[in-house]
DNA sequence: ATATCGGAACGGCACGTGCCGTGTTGACAC
DNA sequence: GTGTCAACACGGCACGTGCCGTTCCGATAT
């Protein structure tokens, strides 16, 4: 047994993701079934009940093993255009296909399923808004922000609206919508007479 | 047939809704069953077919059968207050037991059912949002504020924060919370050092 | 007479769980 | 190194269950 391959077990959960994600993809969440992940990745239905305790867990680990790729926030030192860039690469991930549609319907199973919306909170969403929470504090410490600025407050003013247009309304989201919201927070809305 | 009572078939499809919100309360959506409600109700499943093409559109059409309390805004002149009144009295309705663990159902199933998503919107996201943009324009157009207030993304600023932790970060709403809201889109985060 | 109803039954699908025969793994003896 | 073996994970299959959405039938109300 090389360094070069995984181990099997290792294998198996991989192309098990991966098929769940592109079996996904084809017909969307709702229509997806373990059987059928199962018979399209060679596995037996055991392998994956396993491994996971529902069709939702098993989706957000599929989902979560893409975005290995950095939600993370830069530090130029300008808060504004740090947060410009780190919210338009996420909307741009998770609002637009292949992932938004999947991202979508993964938050809808967490509206219906307690357990995995506790698993996407503890592994997505919150680790990203402390992300969020750090970047501000840092500008806050380095003087860019009243001491008095309501990080948390300022955290659900970014997302609120942006998950809000997505999930509710459904409208498409654009980089010049999140920019409107960021300079609502930072520079206030025109709105005395 | 007299005026005094609905018809049967009103009085039946009443039946029927009313026994989905019991049986919700008790169960939850997630595990509620066509099959289960039709049993309660003393109902053939065929008559719930025929009103409802799928237990969302039935669900749906339960829940808002209840909110026929007005989510309606007040216009007393000021324009602050009555946003107030009234994002209190929907948080109170939409977050609390009984309705809220349903209304949250009800957009989990929307996300994965595109039909629910779009029915939801028709009879209740599109009425409501259009309710404060009319308050909202009202206070612009009376000078309270700034010819270039941007109504729709002070729209987005109220509702997105509040769905947002209700739905996604999952943590209680509170009337301090709303006015911070409030606060933050009128008067401005407390931002410049 | 006509339409609608409740109730029962149906085929179909996916669930989650057993069992079975087959491989692969890793520890140990030599 | 080579060989042996117990333990384990695997794919495949079948099962019973629950609910789906539909169809049929006898009863009932208009």
């Amino acid at each position: 047994m090389t360094d070069k391959r995984g181990s099997r077990a290792t294998d198996r959960t991989e192309a098990i993701m991966r098929t769940t994600l592109e079996l996904g993809k084809e017909i969307g969440y709702a229509k997806l079934s373990i059987e059928a992940v199962a018979a399209r990745a060679g596995v037996g239905k055991h392998t994956i009940y396993r491994r996971w305790s529902s069709k939702g867990a098993l989706f957000l680990d599929s989902l979560l093993s893409l975005n290995k790729s950095d939600l993370d926030y830069p530090d130029t030192g300008d808060i504004v255009a740090d947060l410009r860039r780190q919210i338009h690469a996420a909307m741009d991930l998770l609002d637009r296909p292949p992932v938004g549609p999947l991202y979508r319907a993964l938050i809808g199973e967490a509206l219906l399923n307690p357990q995995v919306a506790a698993a996407l909170n503890d592994h997505f969403i919150t680790p990203q808004a402390e992300k969020t929470l750090a970047r501000l504090k840092a500008a806050r410490d380095q003087g860019q922000l009243s001491p008095g600025f309501d990080l948390d407050l300022a955290m659900d003013i970014l997302s609120g609206p942006l998950y809000f247009r997505a999930l509710i309304v459904q409208e498409p989201l654009t980089h010049e919508y999140v920019d409107r919201v960021i300079e609502a927070l930072f520079t206030g809305m025109e709105c005395r007479p």
